[in-house]
DNA sequence: CCATCTTTTTAGGCAAGCCTAAATTTATTT
DNA sequence: AAATAAATTTAGGCTTGCCTAAAAAGATGG
């Protein structure tokens, strides 16, 4: 059990294969979620392919095998974790807590990762309801379809929101747009127009692109 | 207020300059310090240099300039903050703590530190006793001096544990040698010999060598 | 005061991760 | 099927932070 190093670079390439879909990744793709050159991407690839992380062959996608995906898994363990304490334990706002997490989950230990989820109960899912993967790989299910996809005039318990922009989250969180919250659907403009929603005793009319990242199970 | 990039490794060169006794501190010194070739200081010390951090002549020491020392003092309240934190928040070992400390320190943000520092009530010193570092520069005072100078026969109230090796903390806590704890003096053997304490109402003997890292103030 | 010893610096290198510019390969269009 | 377009890789470079080996400066003792 050669446990090789695997830099913070490497985890945040493993990461973004893993969310990017975990098999034909492109290059160009990885490069933008990185925000680094595709030349970039490919040295990269060489070096991960070379530790059996990843499945690479020149000009093809990418994708991870058994050994990358379990370091992409623990990653996001690491920062869904972080975000649900941050949250929870030190009074974090829930559109504050991504950038903290994302600094923090390439240092903290084992232990420390053990240590927080137990204060937090060993929760399934974090703030934004994205689910935190478990210690063997394996990840909790999720539930919820997007509010775009809603009937008018049924209600709903928010499950997730899989918008990540900072200026969105902070607008959800304003109307309290967040996992758990109890709303319904009043009015869908057609061709994919806004959605007018009744949720806080009150109305709100939100674009269609933002309501197709809201997912929410019928109540 | 052109804010330089100040690296997690010129951190470390500075904290540690900061901890030899801020002036007049040699290379070689930094370079066992910080587990790292000579050459390799005189490296970093032309870079904090350059951005005014240090006061640098070659082949004499180095001394940390205004804007050094704040640098050096912020690291070591994230560090000793953290230390608090863990211990008091997530139930750390008092020895556990160093390790974990010294990689968040690094990478905690202004916004974290001040949480934690909320959380904690605004703590002065950390779980040794050393002293936490304001956010303006100043430095709560310490009090207590080594063990090894008390007189026999007088009770005392350990304030600082100065001793950093991993093994050595262990020993103290089993043996409950940490700040707060009331113990009294009740033999010195001469030439710099052990002490026997009593304390936990049970008797100890400790190495000279140890007594003097541990500070204690007359009860 | 000079020869030796110690400390520090210079010189040259290496690995990570990133870059741009120039191939090269694959995909698409006509 | 060629021509063009798009994606990817190669080539060559840069910075950071570390290294070793050799040179230079400073300290010390006869």
């Amino acid at each position: 059990m050669t446990k090789k190093t695997i830099s913070h670079a490497m985890e945040d390439y493993l990461k973004a294969v893993f969310e990017l879909g975990e098999h034909n990744i492109k290059t160009q793709d990885l490069a933008s979620a990185l925000s680094v050159s595709p030349a970039s991407v490919t040295g990269m690839l060489k070096k991960l392919s070379d530790l059996q992380l990843i499945q690479y062959e020149r000009y093809r996608g990418v994708g991870l095998t058994p050994a990358g995906r379990l370091v992409a898994l623990e990653t996001i363990r690491h920062h869904r974790l972080l975000e649900t304490y941050l949250s929870q334990a030190l009074g974090y706002e829930w559109h504050e807590i991504h950038d903290e997490a994302e600094k923090l989950e390439h240092v903290i230990s084992e232990d420390f990762e053990a240590r927080i989820s137990d204060w937090l109960g060993d929760p399934t899912h974090d703030p934004h309801g994205d689910p935190i993967p478990r210690l063997d790989g394996s990840i909790p299910a999720s539930s919820g379809v997007p509010l775009s996809e809603f009937d008018i005039n049924t209600s709903a318990r928010i499950t997730r929101i899989t918008n990540q922009k900072r200026e969105v989250l902070r607008y959800f969180a304003e109307h309290n747009l967040k996992p758990g919250t109890l709303l319904s659907v009043k009015q869908k403009a057609p061709f994919d127009g806004p959605l007018t929603l009744e949720l806080n005793n009150d109305s709100l009319v939100l674009a269609f692109a933002l309501a197709q990242s809201i997912y929410a199970t019928q109540t």
